[in-house]
DNA sequence: TATAGTGTTATCGG
DNA sequence: ACCGATAACACTAT
């Protein structure tokens, strides 16, 4: 579900309800979500702390924390991936979920925490809670951003040019790689080749110079508009990813199978 | 009961 | 060492 977008907006969350709140308590038990840490370290180097700043790159937020009480040095940064299925979820004085906690189309009920994998507990008794059922989501202390490629909505085009210029990996696989441009994801990977017109299994080495722009152009429109409409499922391609589509601009079919690894729709026509 | 899934990464072969 | 392909990860919803 969370591609840049939804990551984005993840992050807006905390930045408007999470920041300056001290943290009392954590919850890092999930040996997995919180690898490779040990359950109670995040804990021990949270406590006391609070988060300053948030910020984004690609798929992953991160968040400055401060020093214990008015003064000491600054803490770790607290890195979260949301996975496949993750949520961040801010509750406040009450308990009760802010709004923007629940953004994405097949949502869980308003406060439902079944899934919850991680959690800060405020001193004012609100948390900061990842709902991922599917705990391929992650939370560590300084995550390792930087082997990230720029992200996807501040990419130049020189930077663009020379990840798409040789190769020969399919132009999707070379889009979802996030050490070449951080942020896309599968579904954001088809409606940018379906936006530029370019089979998604075409070798990167053999894209002319036209189509490398025409890529540029979809992908940086096509990830505005989604951040902008508070994530991937306002893109028009979504909902032809479905058995007996057809393209909603030349009504060819639209045609489906595997591309590096991923489940990938395109039009049989305009995408040949 | 079987399968697919909006992400990442270790591992393997060329 | 680089590049690309694949499986594995954990678990739910259909």
């Amino acid at each position: 579900m969370p591609e840049l977008p939804e990551v984005e907006t993840a992050r807006l969350v905390i930045e408007d309800a999470a920041l300056e709140r001290v943290i009392a308590d954590v919850d890092d038990s999930d040996t997995y979500v919180c690898r490779p840490h040990q359950p109670g370290e995040i804990r021990a180097a949270l406590l006391g702390r609070r988060l300053a700043a948030v910020h984004r790159r690609g798929k992953s937020v991160w968040c400055d924390t401060s020093g214990v009480g008015d003064s000491g040095p600054p803490g770790p940064a607290l890195g979260i991936h949301l996975g496949m299925s993750g949520k961040i979820v801010v509750t406040d004085r009450h308990g009760d979920e802010i709004e923007g906690g629940d953004y994405w189309e097949r949502g869980r009920a308003l406060g439902d925490h079944r899934y919850t994998r991680f959690g800060l507990t405020f001193a004012d008794r609100g948390s900061l809670l990842l709902i991922d059922p599917r705990r391929l989501g992650r939370v560590r202390l300084d995550p390792p951003v930087d082997a990230l490629g720029p992200d996807a909505l501040d990419i130049t085009p020189r930077q663009f040019r020379a990840a798409f210029g040789k190769g020969t990996a399919p132009v999707k696989a070379r889009l979802l790689d996030q050490h070449v441009i951080a942020g896309i994801g599968n579904l954001l990977a088809d409606q940018t080749l379906w936006q530029a017109k370019i089979n998604p299994a075409r070798p990167v080495g053999e894209l002319t110079s036209a189509e490398v722009s025409r890529l540029l152009k979809a992908a940086r429109n096509t990830v505005k508009t989604a951040v902008s409409g508070g994530g991937v499922h306002i893109l028009p391609m979504i909902e032809f990813r479905a058995p007996g589509a057809r393209c909603p601009r030349c009504g060819a079919p639209m045609a489906h199978g595997t591309v590096g690894g991923r489940t990938t729709w395109w039009c049989s026509c305009e995408q040949a």
